[in-house]
RNA sequence: CACCCCGUAGCUCAACUGGCUAGAGUAGCGGUCUUUUAAACCGCGGGUUAUGGGUUCGAGUCCCAUCGGGGUAACCA
């Protein structure tokens, strides 16, 4: 069933057609323009500028002229009308311009007037730049529109017998007109000017329908306090239909055009030193590479069953076995687990593996680069999030595993077996099953007692060898290996090692984790025969490091949730409303 | 899978303790008018209250089930 509206539209449609218009032509629509070209704010800003050039009236009359003409909107009729005003700024004293500038004598009184025309620039005047731009119809004043391009928007004015519609025969402008429709795409030429209100405007001398719009764009409408009325925020909505959200939430288009910023840096930087980006199979027939469980499916003509990956981590390590110095992968991982604000079912990880190097390294690499990130992205090394203050400027706090834990309880668990760790966990009220070894308890431990506490970006270092089995035993402590984690307020950012390069240690640590599985561990690391004869051909000393995307994202975007940094988060099915059948007569 | 909250017009929201024909704004339609601006003014349409049952003289409101969303918890990054 359509909708009244719905209706109304699809009438137009067939109206538009009537009138011996294509509502969905064909050819291209060249454009020179883009909203953000000149915006209204550079118009004030050009008025600040130019009227701080006027001698005669001093300074302070300056900036009260600014001051006057933005709190009347730019009507400089008002101004004019003020005698005290003029009189009290010397409006009615000749200019005299700095040499510098080209412009005959006159009384400012008399040049106010120009003013906003002036302040265009190039735009202004009847000889300003003709412009050629697209976009959609966000607000319908009748001759008044609001048209919105992939940057902003801009207000068009339709002079009635004062522009021409392509394909309409003279005189049908007002049926035509009466089939514009909030949403519809407008292709248009037209000069700029800025009307008595102060608003940019570009005055329509030609018109050309580009696409019509059947559905009814949920518009949201903002007051001059800044008030907002009718905002799209149903997250269901929101979600299912982003192309709505991204259309008439600006804010949301500007947490993706940062995503893009972030990756972007990060490759620019990486390509910089000569790193390569590459890409490795999704379709994986052993899911290594982390502890996860993963999505199975089924190839056909090979009939053997396929894994989606849950890392990338162990093919990219082949790759540096195959003599590439630095290889980095931008990557969607799939993983079968719960979905909440912080998870998402597939999502994207960079991991970068660069030969040659150590966590410690790594460790500086990564400050680098998220200051750089943070300034580039946000504008500052300072982000704001969930209320507090992230300092991404390096270096970062780092601490041992050890010493965190007893940091935050005080309790020495470096020394201690399973049992005396079981004892803790008691303790502490975290529930532990027999499927967990020493490593899984001290994590359990930590993630309780500390990782909440780490809310300035902090390294936490050399954990305990049972649950690392792809990283390289500490060069000088016994029983812990070589990785860091990097945690920002409370949540894991980044995971990196000196990567195990020794074939026969990590075939050992592969049985420990089949020893795992055995006690039930169903995320236990499977053996992955091709990878460790890789690592017997040999594989120079490495570091590896991944950092979550999606969760980067949220930090410098400020968002709680992951579904707002991903442009078609996971849902469950759509109900589909069953069409009701025909009756047959 | 467990618990809590929510689902009313295209959109944002009302509707008291279960009680009159489920109301506003916006969007839409018909006018007037426009260098206007969440334009304004006059008039008019628009709803199986997520879906299916039940209780009741009477259900948007109470009960049960289903679907969808949000939150907490678990898992994980």
């Amino acid at each position: 069933m359509l909708s009244e509206q719905e209706i109304v539209r699809r009438e137009s449609l067939q109206a538009i057609r009537d009138l011996g218009i294509n509502p969905f032509p064909a050819e291209k629509f060249e454009v020179n323009f883009k909203t953000t070209d000149f915006t209204t704010a550079d118009l004030h800003k050009n008025m600040e500028a130019d009227i701080e050039k006027i001698k005669g009236i001093g300074k302070v009359g300056a900036a009260k002229v600014v001051e006057f003409l933005a709190k009347n909107r730019f009507k400089v009729d008002n101004v004019l009308a003020d005698e005290e005003f003029m009189k009290s700024v010397g409006l009615t004293e000749t200019i005299e311009w700095d040499s510098g500038v080209d412009r005959p004598s006159t009384t400012l009184a008399e040049y106010i007037p120009t003013l906003r025309t002036d302040f265009l620039g190039d735009y202004g005047g009847d000889d300003g730049k003709e412009l050629l731009f697209a976009g959609r119809i966000m607000e319908n004043r009748t001759s008044f529109l609001n048209i919105q391009d992939a940057y902003g928007r801009v207000q068009i004015y339709l002079k009635k017998k004062e522009f021409v519609i392509e394909g309409l025969e003279e005189g049908a402008e007002k049926l035509f007109q009466k089939q514009l429709h909030l949403g519809d795409y407008l292709g248009l030429r037209g000069k700029m000017f800025v009307t008595q209100t102060g608003e940019v405007t570009v005055k329509v001398s030609h018109l050309k329908f580009l696409a019509k719009s059947l559905r009814n764009l949920p518009i949201v409408k903002k007051d001059k306090d800044g008030n907002v009325y009718d905002a799209f925020t149903d997250p269901e909505l929101r979600y299912r239909q982003r192309y709505v959200d991204l259309t008439v939430n600006p804010h949301v288009k500007e947490i993706f055009l940062k995503r893009v910023k972030l990756m972007n840096v990060m490759r620019n930087y990486f390509n910089d030193q000569g790193w390569l980006e590459v890409e490795t199979p999704i379709l994986q027939p052993i899911h290594g590479g982390a502890a996860a469980r993963p999505f199975k499916t089924h190839h056909n003509t090979l009939d053997m069953p396929l894994y989606m990956r849950i890392a990338n981590e162990l093919y990219l390590k082949r790759l540096i076995v195959g003599g590439f110095d630095g290889v980095y992968e931008f990557g969607k991982m799939f993983r079968n687990e719960g979905m909440d604000r912080t998870h998402n079912p597939e999502f994207t990880a960079m991991e970068i593996y660069v030969a040659y190097k150590d966590y410690i390294w790594m460790m500086e690499m990564v400050e680098t680069l998220l200051e750089k990130i943070a300034q580039e992205v946000t504008g500052s090394t300072t982000v704001g999030y969930d209320g507090k203050e992230i300092n991404f400027a390096g270096p970062y706090l780092r601490m041992t595993m050890f010493e965190s834990i007893k940091k935050y309880t005080d309790i020495d668990v470096s020394k201690m077996n399973e049992e005396e760790l079981r004892g803790v966990c008691k303790q502490f009220h975290i529930e532990v099953d027999n499927s967990m070894g020493k490593g899984k308890l001290i994590d359990e431990i930590f993630g309780e007692k500390v990782e909440a506490n780490l809310i300035q970006p902090t390294y936490i270092t050399d954990y305990p060898i049972e649950m690392t089995p792809l990283a390289k035993k500490h060069r000088t402590s016994e029983g812990l290996v070589e990785r860091f984690e990097l945690f920002i307020n409370g949540k894991e950012i980044a995971n990196a090692y000196s990567e195990l390069n020794d074939p026969i240690d990590q075939r050992g640590r592969f049985e420990d984790q089949l020893e795992l599985a055995k006690r039930g561990d169903d995320e236990a690391m499977v053996l992955d025969e091709d990878f460790l004869r890789a690592l017997e051909y040999g594989m120079p000393p490495t570091s590896g490091l991944g950092i979550g995307i999606d969760r980067l994202t949220m930090m410098m975007t400020n968002q709680k949730s992951i579904q707002e940094v991903l442009f078609f988060p996971q849902m469950k099915a759509e109900t589909v409303v069953e069409k009701e059948e025909e009756t047959t007569e």
